[in-house]
DNA sequence: CAGCATCCGCTTTGATACTG
DNA sequence: CAGTATCAAAGCGGATGCTG
């Protein structure tokens, strides 16, 4: 990208990130940790493959993200953010925040993965009753599980199966966010093809009062 | 700009303010509040007249940005963020933050303007002395003076003169930067152009602790 | 198969000129 | 002042081909 040739922080940051995709890439490495190209680019539906090797070169010159021969057994390249390229991940964070009510819209061409999702669970959901037993909600949507734990008033979100959750959100995506994010209640989130296995309450563990989604 | 078509809060942020230009219109409306077009394309320079009016009627397409047309003496279109635009406030702050250090360099062709500035000593600088008397620090730089001012603790960052300083910084803007951001010391600064007027230890009062600029 | 590079049509941007 | 009009150049998207 061009420079704005600003002598301002802010131009200054968007001349290393604000290409088309670049965030985007940094936003699957902060989640991965390291990725090989092929699973960046799965992370990425539509990208232009030479867009995604232009783009890691450029953060790579910019000392965003480095590259690492893998030995055996992986044998590949993979790639990884630097300390300065975590350093977004406050900028990423506040952009997901803002963008939250925008996902009250689900347009039929949204590709869906569960790490984008998991990273707006990890925002929004928080311990309820911090003196409450330990709890796990599984959330089974998209292309893989997350599972959510409550303990003493923290809150871990994480990828892949919950072992032996208390109860467990089988559904569109859409309205299981609502449910959690409080814009939709349990009959209203049943009605858009939400099914509640397990324990009901465990749900008002997690569940936000309602939130002002516009 | 062409969505991402993704289900992802960062994604959804930036199909609105993801195009070139957008974030720092919003940036501008940020810190002018109610601005003209003509003094929106002063803080943008070298921004195409036509794309400047696109993103304009993007940002208010999109909800971010309204246009009032002001009654005389005014008497011309006045463009404001609306309150969900100014939700991106938090974002923009990150994004400085993180683009702090990229300021220790400064290219011949980069354009100033002390609003831009503003913002970054408004991050950066604290009231080191908060039983102290209030003072006042002038930085005669760019196009326009910058005022800050300590008072019990807190500190308060203006554009445009201040009326009786204690002090003032004069002269070049990296090293005034650099000076109350700790990466010189007077000195240093001062072997690059900057004078000192007025009492010396106003300048302790504000000035960081050597920041980890990259 | 992973990790690109090349080619090509289309869209977006930049620079300048012009207008109500 | 607040834009619109025009056009060349750059960037992007999609397909395909190459290399270890």
């Amino acid at each position: 990208m061009r420079s704005y040739d600003e002598y301002c922080a802010v131009a200054k940051s968007l001349d290393l990130v604000g290409d088309r995709w670049t965030l985007l890439v940094v936003r699957e490495l902060s989640q991965r940790g390291a990725a090989r190209y092929t699973d960046i680019r799965n992370g990425l539906p539509g990208v232009a493959t030479n867009l995604l090797a232009d783009r890691l070169r450029d953060l790579e010159a910019a000392g965003l993200v480095a590259r690492e021969e893998a030995p055996p057994p992986v044998a590949t390249t993979l790639f990884r953010l630097t300390p300065r390229g975590e350093g977004l991940r406050p900028v990423l964070d506040e952009l997901m925040r803002w963008g939250l009510p925008l996902m009250v819209e689900q347009k039929p061409e949204d590709a869906v993965r569960s790490h984008w999702l998991a990273g707006a669970v990890e925002v929004m959901v928080s311990d309820r009753d911090p003196d409450g037993d330990p709890v796990t909600l599984e959330l089974r949507i998209a292309d893989e599980p997350i599972a959510i734990a409550a303990r003493n008033g923290e809150t871990k979100v994480t990828l892949g199966p919950a072992g032996d959750p208390d109860a467990a959100l089988v559904g569109p995506e859409r309205p299981i966010l609502g449910l959690l994010f409080g814009v939709v209640d349990r009959t209203g989130a049943e009605a858009m093809g939400v099914t509640l296995e397990g324990d009901p309450k465990v749900i008002d563990r997690f569940a936000a009062e309602a939130a002002a989604a516009a």
